[in-house]
DNA sequence: GTGGACAAAAGTGTATACAGTTAATGGCTT
DNA sequence: AAGCCATTAACTGTATACACTTTTGTCCAC
């Protein structure tokens, strides 16, 4: 493991919980590893009180889960809670994209156009990380573009919440995909064609819901689960 | 309010969470005012430690701000902010009482009248908080019903991150409005009415946002007797 | 060899101590 | 008397210390 030197002067924590997501994130941490404090707070160079604000952080944010008395486990989604987010992002995007096209500005496509753009260049490349990230935001920017910032957080939460599950289950076709269905939502946007950005929408949650591969076998440290 | 899941671990610090939520929500401690950390700590018996995680999580629920190196405060949630957060919750709730009628059943009926029937009991009675906070679950309730926890819990979070506003600005009349609403909706849904429920719906927050008046203030900066 | 009890080790939960920052106070100048 | 700077008090940010719990390892009885 490389040793992470941030300056003391910037919120430690953040940089500890942004090196977390990472690693969680690009499975250097598989789902069921135990995070020890003291072990963390050793690596990065600081003391426990900040592993634990982080490590709180991140169990917020469903990245990991906290046993009381027992530690930090790394979080493995279940395939339901998949579908139940992705069942609240077709409810909350849907609606969504029907608002965006009645409040469409020229500026607002061509935000849209430009992140599609580095979409293609994320999906083209290597970094996993990356990709999902860039293909997650665009929900978002869409959100912050409507000047919704309430909107734009729940989003947020919401696709960071299933950034495990994508991660952990989407192929990098699936990635090339979403990325061409956002360049066709983005059209039909600038076509200030709503019933075809919204129907857009919806297929292209259901696709994205629809390619995530869940037999693809998911390495555990639950050991039950693994036997059985 | 419904508390969100939060480890059995932090189950203290719990304590001082709702304590300090109750305080807030009542207004026993106005929007702006501090809450130092050692004052809470001696108030509850306890170190700063167990407060600050009290106070970290209060943030993430919106009812306080953390200002790096200046301490915590009270949020004073701009009005503009709960017009967002309506109009998230209306984009949400429509589409889920749209899936609720292809998914109702006799018994899912009977929880929710049981449920408006507390509401009226409450709204009869004195309790504030109580009252908001079974007007608030019943939208919760409906998610519940559905069987889908991720919506429940993210409608519980925008139920309680304007809860504040409601609290603050909701007459009893209209907490009265809202409880017949809700029979009306269980009414529709009951009768398999999807355009009438989904119409009712979202009529129904369009009410509860036009009703708050934003005009009202009430005092206490001091922490001990508002908290005692 | 198996199982259970007990002891040691490791790890989490909470409190306290200390360092660094912000707000408050008071005297000094004008 | 008002304003400014220095000093100090109060408070937050981080580290450390200690208590308690869980896990691991060992030894003994059977």
């Amino acid at each position: 493991m490389k040793k992470m030197d941030v300056p003391a002067t910037l919120s430690s924590t953040r940089a500890i919980v942004d090196a977390l997501t990472k690693a969680i994130v690009e499975h250097r941490l598989q789902p069921g590893s135990k995070l020890a404090e003291q072990k963390l707070a050793d690596h990065f160079g600081v003391s426990r009180t900040l592993v634990r604000q982080a490590l709180f952080q991140l169990s917020q944010n469903r990245l990991i889960r906290l046993e009381p008395a027992r530690g930090a486990f790394v979080a493995a989604p279940a395939v339901d809670e998949a579908r139940q987010v992705f069942a609240v992002r077709r409810m909350l995007e849907t609606a969504m994209t029907r608002e965006f096209v009645q409040t469409v500005t020229p500026a607002k496509i061509k935000a849209l156009r430009e992140h599609v753009a580095l979409e293609k260049a994320a999906v083209a490349g290597q970094d996993v990380s990356d990709r999902t990230e860039l293909l997650g935001d665009f929900h978002v920017r869409m959100a912050e573009l409507m000047g919704n910032k309430v909107l734009a957080q729940m989003l947020g939460e919401l696709i960071s919440r299933c950034a495990l599950i994508t991660l952990m289950y989407q192929t990098t076709s699936a990635a090339e995909h979403s990325n061409d269905e956002h360049a066709d939502i983005v059209k039909a946007l600038a076509a200030k064609d709503e019933e075809r950005a919204v129907r857009l929408m919806a297929e292209h949650l259901e696709h994205v819901e629809a390619h995530l591969v869940f037999d693809r076998k998911v390495p555990t440290h639950d050991i039950t689960l693994a036997l059985s």
